[in-house]
DNA sequence: TAGTGGTCTAGACCACTCA
DNA sequence: GAGTGGTCTAGACCACTAT
């Protein structure tokens, strides 16, 4: 035991002991006022550690039943969503941004049902494509509430709704999804590549509140990966 | 302010105060005492509510400086890595196993740059089938150190290597990646699809401390979707 | 009902970094 | 050098739930 004595020093060594199966799979471990005593520390230490490993997934915990290590630990990715002009930029390339089409039209069934709104509701459409060094990266294909405040009077030939939004709507919750698609005839001349190539794509929801502000869709270039530490 | 004081209280009213540009994007907000003062509570429980807002994109923190409102707020999506077992029995489905090929082989080059091996080192080679109600769901391909404690006796025809990982060395770090490929024609035999389908495919390479432990690709059949909050 | 984690308090010292 | 966040302490009360 440590002079440097931290909650991460308890969360690395309450991790050792899962790993050399001191702690095995299922079972219980000492309370927190009984590692206290252990470490020599405050059970607002302890708390603090076995907090962390309970929000990695390590840890299972239980009011009144008490801490346990995970039987199958469910493993946590975190992604970055950057604003798509920082994510160009962070790849050493140019950013580019060209708006392809906007217009106030019905919307679709399945973006209807993304957002919950009633048939035959109005949204802004915008399709626009972002460039990195000149060449395609990424097809914005988005829908907009038109009720959104501070909408009217943006020109989104200047700011991509992307943009606009992370900096006049943030902090709005919803849904992410990531799956693979086929390039349609239209989605390959766009993307420079070829019909039925492979293509990986994100859908997003977002609210404010219970109020629908926006769904998109980014299909990305031909060989685009997302990564994260795990 | 509330009878109810706590830092989830105090968090929610900052993401207010910021959502309605009463702390606008880049301005620093007042600090930890200040605000504890006016809420009428202890520094560290604004500690608390900030520091989730931290690690939410939505502050940048300091020392000596302050905290800030976040210019372009990086969101994050946090996505779940079950055993694909569980991920399949999630969805309501009965999972089922088949263990296609195994054997030891030379790693070939991206997966050693991945993990960091010299050229030529033998590996554990696996490939399996993962089941949904009898369907294709996911194939598994697979390079496993072979120096991994426990290893000799297990029988990857029984038990898959994702789960006996997970199980029994569990909790290391690693790099995960999403992409889209097309399936070529022994992919679309196997997933039950047509060849050159865009499918959805995950990579993970995993350590323990500095020792690689395995390299997996895993390629979901077609419409496969993943999902967060965010 | 009792034991466990969840949280708050009031105070303190430290580490970092900006001016 | 000084102001800010980062953390620890010792104690307390509460919320939940297993028994």
């Amino acid at each position: 035991m440590p002079g440097t004595l931290t909650w991460q020093w308890i969360a690395a060594e309450a991790r050792r002991r899962v790993a050399v199966r001191q702690w095995p799979p299922g079972s219980r471990i000492p309370d927190e006022a009984q590692l206290a005593a252990e470490f020599g520390c405050a059970r607002a230490t302890v708390n603090r550690a076995l907090r962390e490993l309970a929000a990695a997934g390590l840890l299972v915990r239980r009011r009144r039943a008490g801490s346990f290590v995970a039987e199958l630990p469910v493993r946590k990715a975190t992604f970055e969503i950057q604003v798509i002009r920082q994510e160009i930029a962070a790849r050493g390339l140019r950013p580019g941004y060209r708006l392809l089409e906007a217009a106030s039209l019905p919307v679709p069934a399945p973006v209807r049902d993304l957002l919950g709104l009633a048939p035959g509701t109005p949204f802004r459409h915008l399709r626009a494509l972002h460039l990195a060094d000149d060449r395609p990266f990424c097809l914005e294909d988005r829908w907009l509430n038109p009720a959104t405040p501070g909408l009217e009077g943006v020109d989104f030939a200047a700011v991509s709704a992307n943009e606009w939004l992370v900096r006049n709507r943030p902090f709005s919750s919803g849904t992410i999804a990531f799956f693979a698609l086929a390039a349609d005839p239209g989605l390959a001349a766009l993307l420079d590549c070829r019909p039925g190539e492979a293509l990986f794509a994100v859908e997003r929801a977002t609210f404010a509140g219970a109020d629908p502000i926006t769904a998109v869709r980014l299909t990305y270039g031909p060989g685009h990966r997302v990564t994260a530490p795990i």
